[in-house]
DNA sequence: ATATGTTAGTTTCAAATGAAACGAATTTCA
DNA sequence: TGAAATTCGTTTCATTTGAAACTAACATAT
């Protein structure tokens, strides 16, 4: 791994801080601060969905992805499956890659422009969609189970808002 | 890397579904999937929050996390660290490793149990902890210039109905 | 006391990740 | 034309990650 130096693991300095920030020092409250929510947030929800996901069909979150991907939009290239899915070309690559391996998608290339493949679910493909697909819907409604309907209205506009925000900063 | 069969890279199937799924089959629509909005707002969000940080201080994330936890509970153990953060607790060590090699936090022994730690910021830690602060509540601050004052009340009591929701299930 | 079990924190190892380099196809422009 | 630049997708390589194994310290029970 990496070396660390044992003088560097000693205590750097006897003196630290107070023991509580005193004065009007700039104290940020972790559990209230809204990218720290949205992260823990965002993990317990995809951990509990890759796990359902991945131990009932073998699939991780890049190939759930771009298998959700294409039944909504069959026929689309790779780069508008990274457009469409929020991933980097990488990892689209490589979810291809193995959704192929396992025989779930089907490449052709496309023959006004051989840069560009076409991809969409094989038949097998389209069966495990199928079968995900309501249980990624329950899913969402147990979560949403903890809103009322006029919230999830608010909700709804509030991260499109954010989002918006998020793409200008 | 992986060996991949010229044989499974061929098209698996010639026949797959229709172009467009037809019937009352169910299709999932990714970009209005709550899970899915998320996780690409949380990345977003957390993207621009650890490229400034890790520039301008050269912290990772988990890094940050842990200054910033203790910037606030401060001689806790790394144990209480993990429960704060919702990061598992080799994130943690790592972290603590990292920052305590940069010493920027200081590390003494339990007394009571020698098995805990006690963690604290060093001079050097906190500067840069009081100097961050400010930076990230200003990016919070602007992210949240989405929202109106009341929606921003929504959004908070929504989060944590949805995070309690999201642990149960 | 001593054996068994539990907990805090670290290390190991294999897998996931992403930046950068790359190859192939296409476009642009002199 | 053909040389340079651009784009799609893959590969390489170094870093990050987390599950599991591990060590050290403590707790409990016999």
């Amino acid at each position: 791994m990496e070396e660390i130096p044992e003088d560097l693991l000693r205590d750097a300095e006897e003196n630290g801080p107070p023991a509580s920030a005193a004065g009007g020092d700039p104290v940020l409250n972790l559990e209230g601060f809204l990218p720290y929510r949205l992260s823990v947030l965002t993990n317990t929800v995809s951990r509990a969905i890759a796990g359902a996901y991945s131990k009932r069909f073998g699939l991780s979150i890049p190939e759930w992805r771009v298998l959700a991907v294409l039944g909504r939009f069959p026929d689309i290239s790779a780069k508008e499956v990274t457009e469409r899915t929020a991933m980097d070309k990488v990892r689209v690559s490589r979810a291809v890659a193995a959704l192929r391996r396992k025989a779930l998608i089907k490449r052709r290339t496309d023959a006004q422009d051989r840069r560009f493949s076409i991809l969409r679910h094989s038949q097998r493909g389209h069966r495990i969609y199928e079968e995900i697909v309501p249980l990624a819907l329950s899913y969402e409604k147990r979560l949403l189970d903890a809103l009322c309907d006029e919230e999830r209205h608010a909700l709804d506009a509030m991260l499109t808002k954010l989002m918006g925000k998020a793409r200008d900063l």
